[in-house]
DNA sequence: ATGGTCGTTTGACGA
């Protein structure tokens, strides 16, 4: 089973690439964030040509936005984080179970600042995920959490942690809020087979950043024990990152993770 | 170089 992650930055703007990258890539299930996309306007008769069924998890506003498109089968799809959770005002968060196994596209807040609200609400955030992993999966069984989650797990995840002292994304209660919900019985699977710094999935549009390497690591595929038992292979697929004036690309790289499992 | 670019509700704002 093929389990994809892609921030896409406007499925509206990048349907043409994401539709190319399922035909070279194969997918059984793909999740997607920043669809910038309102409920009623994803492009499921699209995925539906592709064999994908999708759930979608849309806003209103051409912000946000996440879903779960899956050709291994679709059920019981939650959006949010559930009934008894303090309820997110924006669509980051869709849950859905594919081949037998629970998975999570998540969006998690940029945070802006250290000092800045949004940043109180990246780590609330992140702590109702954890919550939620509780009242939608148990540890035990096949789960997936998915996504842009907005921090570099370690310094390895970033060109240079010197920069980033005092900004968002590398700060300490962030990488503890991450650590918690691995804490849960998550492992990270890319980073589980490359060891090495330097890996990125996250590379900003401006000064040519990509080109010189100034990237992040912020697109994970976080697995249960089962799940992380049967990852076999992890790819995050750098070549989608470049694309000319016409057919520009995410500033994500889709994030890929191949799973022995029956589906 | 103290910025450089994208996408969106077309324009200020979020990333």
């Amino acid at each position: 089973m093929r389990v994809v992650t892609w921030n896409v930055n406007s499925l509206k703007a990048r349907l043409s690439r994401v539709e190319r990258w399922i035909g070279a890539f194969d997918p059984d299930v793909i999740c997607l964030q920043e669809t910038k996309l309102d409920s009623g306007s994803f492009p499921a008769l699209a995925f539906e040509a592709l064999g994908y069924e999708s759930f979608h998890h849309g806003q209103e506003g051409g912000r946000n936005g996440v879903a779960v498109c899956s050709r291994v089968g679709l059920s019981d799809p939650v959006a949010g984080f559930g009934p008894g959770i303090e309820p997110d005002g924006d669509a980051r968060l869709a849950w859905a179970t594919c081949g037998g196994v629970r998975v999570a596209s998540c969006y998690v807040p940029n945070g802006r600042s250290l000092d800045n609200d949004h940043y109180r609400y990246k780590l609330s955030w992140l702590e109702r995920l954890r919550v939620a992993l509780d009242r939608q999966a148990d540890p035990g069984a096949a789960v997936a959490v998915c996504g842009d989650f907005n921090v570099a797990p370690d310094d390895r995840d970033v060109y240079d942690p010197a920069r980033f002292e005092g900004a968002t994304h590398t700060s300490g209660p962030e990488r503890d809020r991450l650590a918690d919900l691995l804490g849960w019985g998550l492992a990270d699977l890319f980073r589980e087979r490359h060891p090495e710094p330097g890996l990125f999935s996250w590379w900003d549009y401006r000064s040519g950043d990509f080109h010189k390497k100034k990237g992040m690591r912020i697109d994970l595929v976080l697995g249960s024990a089962p799940v992380a038992a049967a990852a076999e292979y992890a790819l995050i697929d750098r070549n989608e990152r470049k694309g000319p004036k016409g057919d520009l690309p995410s500033d994500h790289a889709p994030v890929l993770v191949d799973l022995n499992l029956p589906c």
